[in-house]
DNA sequence: GTGTTGAGTATTTTT
DNA sequence: TACTCAACAC
């Protein structure tokens, strides 16, 4: 391979640099993916490192298929580089191996988080804690303890003393783990914790992976979680060739694990690691940078590097308040429609990125209005569509008949005159009964012995219905067996076999007709995905219903302005970027705020100025929609943050109703914030902090009464440590905490 | 036992 | 606003 001329001197050093542990520091737009690509190629054609030695894992399925399509130009399309994201490569691994983990067969699948709602709302009716803890709280601790990587035991340990509800959450977990593993079903986290395990206690297997993946790739390093960096530190032991891009300032998905000193003390946990800093930006133009540059250098935990430009020129980033969210929708798709006539853009230069999703809806029913076409990314999935999981509740019966929340799921809908009563009758009757002969049994052994030895479970005119369902189950199965059936003819034949059309299509309602028309198109996808050889047998299907949520709008390559979230495009870039409701409390979100992750906060709002390569615009509203009316509203702190050179255009239009509104409102608005940032006192000793200080006592509306303990952060993001007791350590922002004295 | 309607409530981000 | 859950009528 030449090397090549797109790539610049420390880009084609870190490529030929194959051998040994190897990190790299990118900016955003240095061309990371660019270095990726090109170093796997490197190793093939010039290391002559045979490809299906060469694993490379990235976080998202659109990267995943990013990087295949770089790596098939570049290499052609019979590389056999294991390209795949961490959820997706465990899967395999497991699918393989689990049964050495006492799993009694290797067709598991995949619970989601509906499906762990319900698992854990039947464990808390069963221990009576009803009332004392939420699903969504116990689902969260759960959550929590498995994103370190530790068991119901451990996080008992870890939180005793802590937590008053440690019994409960110990308990709740513990039954939790069981009733997966007796469903033979796996959730998201335990294809990591799985994947760990095996390779921890069978040094044999893990061997053989060490030796199948000689050369190991990670992308986007900073959203590792603990877990993830355990299999990445087994899996390079071996061979020790590992090299890992990432950037700790696009860490944002704290929120699910990722930690973000995996990346800040890398060098700490792997001996002669090389350390490459890749801070020359490709993508924008200089002003982008500057207001990028300016916003994320208020954080303290990073690592020091400032992104540059060459690029000289550029239009300034445009910052502009609106009267009402209503209005910054109309100001937004009017200003698209005046660029592309200006400048000549496409629909598809064009991204709105919002902090939430449902920001989204104004700017929906503007570009409706305005008649111009968008794509919703990250919105509700099609394969998440309730008719569609539907549907695929029958398949996954088909391929884990343990899998009780599949087959509740299948024997509720279509309705059968099977409802929520009989199903906890049978689900208490098989607690039961297994209490009393010590044996195991499973809602899927009741209902195809509902006309035998378990006839008593349920009254017998229900029974019938049952018994009715079983003989559907037993028909596809039969189906599932026969000699030379094509996948797609037995998705077929289970649609048809379990009346959803005539279930949809006699209800005659708008929603009916379309669901019956989305699990048609469901018939094309699997027709397509078998045309395309991406599945070949239902293991396959199942895997990538569950871990490759298809949506059909972000596979067109239609000319469409992209509405996302910030999450959502993390990786990809625009022309012109709207960032819109930059507003406190929106974004940064309160939520996050209050649990004292600021922080990456600011680095989301990094990650969004950073997608746009020729323009920027960012926008808040004065007055937005909420959940009890008409709220008002400030421009973010990130506005402020940023401000150096922007230029803030006023553009206060009247209402529709004819309401005049003060052009000054805005601005003395604005001032009001950049005056509460300006004056927040400086914390140079971290004793003191305006009211607040070391020692102080505090009462909050949640956690009740607690004690500064630590003041922390810097001066525009001052952080309060408080110890509430038993509610445990928290911490808060001193700007925005509501917080007692007292 | 199911489906409908109404009230009440909740809102982050995703593999 | 939009969605979920609970009480009601069939």
């Amino acid at each position: 391979m030449k090397i090549d001329k797109v790539l610049n001197d420390v880009q084609n050093q870190i490529v030929q640099d194959t051998e040994g542990v190897v990190l790299v520091l990118a900016g955003a737009g240095s061309g990371k993916t660019r270095v990726l690509t090109h170093r796997v190629a490197y190793l093939v054609e010039e290391k002559l490192v045979p490809s299906h030695n060469i694993l490379a894992i990235t976080f998202t399925n659109k990267a995943t298929n990013e990087m295949k399509l770089r790596l098939d130009k570049q290499l052609g399309e019979d590389h056999k580089v294991f390209v795949s994201t961490f959820h997706s490569l465990c899967a395999y691994i497991l699918r393989n191996d689990i049964t050495n983990l006492g799993y009694a067969r290797n067709t598991f699948t995949i619970y989601d988080e509906t499906d762990q709602k319900r698992v854990i709302k039947r464990i808390l009716t069963t221990l009576g804690y009803d009332g004392d803890i939420t699903e969504k709280e116990a689902l969260r601790e759960i959550a929590t303890a498995k994103q370190l990587g530790l068991t119901p035991d451990q996080y008992y340990v870890f939180i005793k003393g802590q937590n008053k509800k440690a019994d409960k959450i110990y308990k709740i977990y513990s039954a939790y783990e069981l009733h997966l593993m007796n469903d033979n079903c796996l959730d998201f986290d335990d294809l990591l914790l799985k994947t760990k395990a095996l390779f921890e206690n069978f040094p044999d297997i893990l061997e053989r992976y060490q030796d199948w993946f000689r050369y190991i790739h990670v992308d986007e390093f900073q959203d590792t979680n603990p877990v993830q960096f355990r299999i990445i530190e087994l899996l390079q032991g071996k061979h020790k060739n590992l090299f890992v891009v990432g950037d700790d300032d696009q860490s944002i998905y704290g929120w699910r694990g990722a930690e973000i000193d995996n990346i800040l003390d890398f060098d700490k946990h792997f001996e002669n690691v090389k350390i490459y800093k890749l801070e020359q930006n490709y993508r924008s133009t200089k002003p982008i940078i500057d207001v990028a540059n300016n916003i994320i250098k208020n954080n303290v935990h990073r690592r020091e590097k400032v992104l540059f430009t060459e690029q000289k020129g550029g239009a300034e980033v445009l910052f502009n308040g609106l009267f009402s969210d209503k209005e910054e929708a109309r100001w937004v798709v009017d200003r698209i429609s005046n660029l592309k006539f200006k400048y000549g853009y496409r629909n598809s230069d064009f991204a709105i990125l919002v902090r939430k999703s449902s920001i989204s809806r104004n700017f929906e029913d503007a570009l409706n209005q305005y008649t111009m076409p968008y794509k919703l990314m990250g919105g509700t999935r099609f394969l998440d569509r309730a008719e569609i999981k539907d549907v695929a509740s029958y398949l996954n019966v088909l391929h884990n008949p343990q899998d009780g929340q599949s087959l509740i799921r299948a024997m509720r809908t279509p309705s059968k005159g099977i409802g929520e009563v009989t199903i906890t009758k049978m689900l208490d009757y098989a607690d039961k009964y297994n209490r009393a002969n010590n044996a195991n049994i499973t809602l899927h052994d009741i209902v195809f012995g509902i006309d035998n030895e378990h006839a008593e479970a349920i009254s017998s005119r229900v029974a019938n219905k049952v018994l009715e369902f079983k003989m559907m189950l037993m028909d596809m199965q039969d189906k599932k067996l026969e000699e030379g059936i094509s996948l797609d003819s037995l998705v077929k034949f289970v649609i048809e076999r379990a009346k959803f059309k005539e279930a949809l299509l006699s209800s005659s309602s708008e929603e009916d007709i379309s669901r019956w028309e989305n699990i048609q198109e469901f018939i094309v996808l699997v027709r397509e995905l078998i045309a395309n050889k991406t599945i070949v047998t239902l293991d396959d299907l199942i895997q990538r219903l569950s871990l490759v949520p298809e949506n059909k709008d972000e596979l067109t390559d239609l000319d469409q302005v992209t509405i996302a979230t910030v999450h959502a495009v993390k990786g990809l870039e625009f022309k012109v970027v709207f960032i819109v409701a930059c507003e406190t409390n929106v974004f940064p979100s309160v939520l996050s705020v209050e649990e004292g992750r600021l922080e990456e906060e600011r680095r989301l709002m990094y990650v969004a100025a950073t997608r746009a390569k020729e323009r920027l615009l960012i926008t808040w509203a004065g007055s937005r929609w909420g959940f009890s009316g008409m709220e008002r509203a400030t421009p973010s702190r990130f506005v402020l943050e940023a401000q150096n050179r922007v230029i803030i255009e006023s553009h206060f239009a009247v209402e529709e109703e004819g309401m005049e509104l003060p052009t000054t409102l805005m601005e003395n608005r604005a001032k009001q914030i950049i005056a509460q940032v300006k004056s927040a006192p400086k914390i140079a000793d971290k004793e003191k902090l305006g009211k607040y200080a070391k020692g102080v006592r505090v009462k909050h509306r949640l956690y009740g009464e607690g004690e500064i303990i630590l003041i922390t952060g810097s001066d525009s993001a001052p952080l309060l440590t408080i110890d509430f007791g038993d509610f445990g350590i928290k911490k808060f922002d001193a700007l925005v905490a509501k917080l007692d004295i007292i």
